[in-house]
RNA sequence: CGCGGGGUGGAGCAGCCUGGUAGCUCGUCGGGCUCAUAACCCGAAGGUCGCAGGUUCAAAUCCUGCCCCCGCAA
């Protein structure tokens, strides 16, 4: 007998998820977060699960507060056996927990206990990880703190961003529900209490940490570079403005943070902390991403100056 | 009506406020020089100045509408 699902979740990275339900079980309603306005001009943008949950005809709901407001028992009015939980951004009151005849299950991208929290994809490229993943737990009312089911691992490449290992942990979230879930559901794997060693906090990511730091070693730099692709990206002040960098190498030279070394077809290089950095491919405000190259043929850089710093 | 920048030979930019000869650094092509470490010298080709309308003797430049790219914000 399928069971009955109720999903939650909310941005791109949850829609294989739901698809997964689909195949395991009886979606009978899509939690999801409310419309928000969106891009320039501000329109009210639905969210990705809304969509799919809309496409397939599951009826949704987008409460504002879960907490003290009676959504508990319209949960428990749809007699769920469980409720799948994928990146919904909310944290759920224990009656809400509570409301699914088998509780509610959440799949976090990381290898737990590393990298709790809301950035786990980001923080695991930003920390040189060789190795993420996903995990499948029982919900409890810590933030991931519950006890594990079943993971999947994933190598993480040298050139690997955030927006790259967000399509590959979506996909292999999706297999892994798909697979194991099922399972779960009849007995047949039993979830074990995460180790309190190794366990890593994963906060969530503020736009300053996009801030370029040249007083922090190069190779730190490259890697929060990809953590943080594609938002909110690696920036500098330049000119008055805003200056984006969305390729870079690390390179060899050595000087004073922040200092130019080198600036021609190959790159523009800056002195770090340890090491230097070679922009490769940059996008001043208001205009399009460009070449290291292309950008230098408008605007020249001399060797030794500091132009990425605050006027 | 959330705020803002931009669209000028193939690339990146200046010129626009204060209308009057299309500019800079590259690239491309032809020729020269011969090792200069982003090679150098001479020459050439290549542009409906996003689109449409308006003002004017005259519009890249001023006015109006539209299209496209992007930053902030969320």
């Amino acid at each position: 007998m399928r069971p009955r699902i109720v999903f939650m979740g909310t941005p791109q990275f949850a829609v294989a998820s739901l698809q997964a339900c689909f195949e395991v079980g009886e979606v009978i309603a899509v939690v999801t977060q409310p419309d928000k306005p969106k891009g320039r001009g501000q329109e009210l943008a639905a969210p990705p699960v809304k969509l799919e949950a809309q496409a397939r005809g599951v009826p949704v709901l987008q409460p504002t507060k879960l907490r003290n407001t009676g959504f508990a028992e319209e949960l428990r009015a749809l007699r769920p056996d469980v409720c799948v939980v994928t990146a919904y951004g909310r944290i759920l009151p224990k009656d809400v927990l509570e409301a699914p005849a088998q509780g509610c299950v959440n799949v976090h991208a990381s290898l737990l206990p590393r990298f709790r929290g809301a950035a786990p994809i980001q923080w695991a490229i930003a920390s040189g990880d060789a190795r993420t993943g996903v995990c499948l737990m029982q919900m409890d009312e810590g933030l991931d703190t519950g006890a594990v089911i079943a993971c999947r691992e994933l190598p993480i490449g040298p050139e690997d961003t955030s927006a790259t290992l967000h399509l590959a942990l979506a996909e292999l979230g999706g297999q892994l529900l798909r697979d194991e879930l099922p399972r779960y559901l009849r007995g047949e794997l039993k979830a074990t209490p995460q180790p309190s060693e190794g366990m890593v906090l994963a906060p969530l990511i503020d736009k300053e940490e996009g801030r370029l730091d040249f007083q922090r070693p190069a190779v730190e730099l490259e890697r929060r570079l990809r953590a943080f692709t594609p938002w909110p990206g690696a920036f500098t002040p330049f000119a008055g403005g805003l200056f984006k960098v969305h390729r870079v190498r690390v390179g060899e030279g050595r000087g004073a943070p922040g200092t130019v070394l080198a600036s021609g077809p190959d790159g523009i290089e800056i002195a770090c902390g340890e090491g230097s950095l070679v922009l490769l491919e940059v996008q001043p405000e208001g205009k399009r991403r460009m070449t290291a190259a292309e950008f230098l043929s408008g605007r020249k850089l001399e060797i030794g100056s500091r132009p990425f710093s605050a006027d």
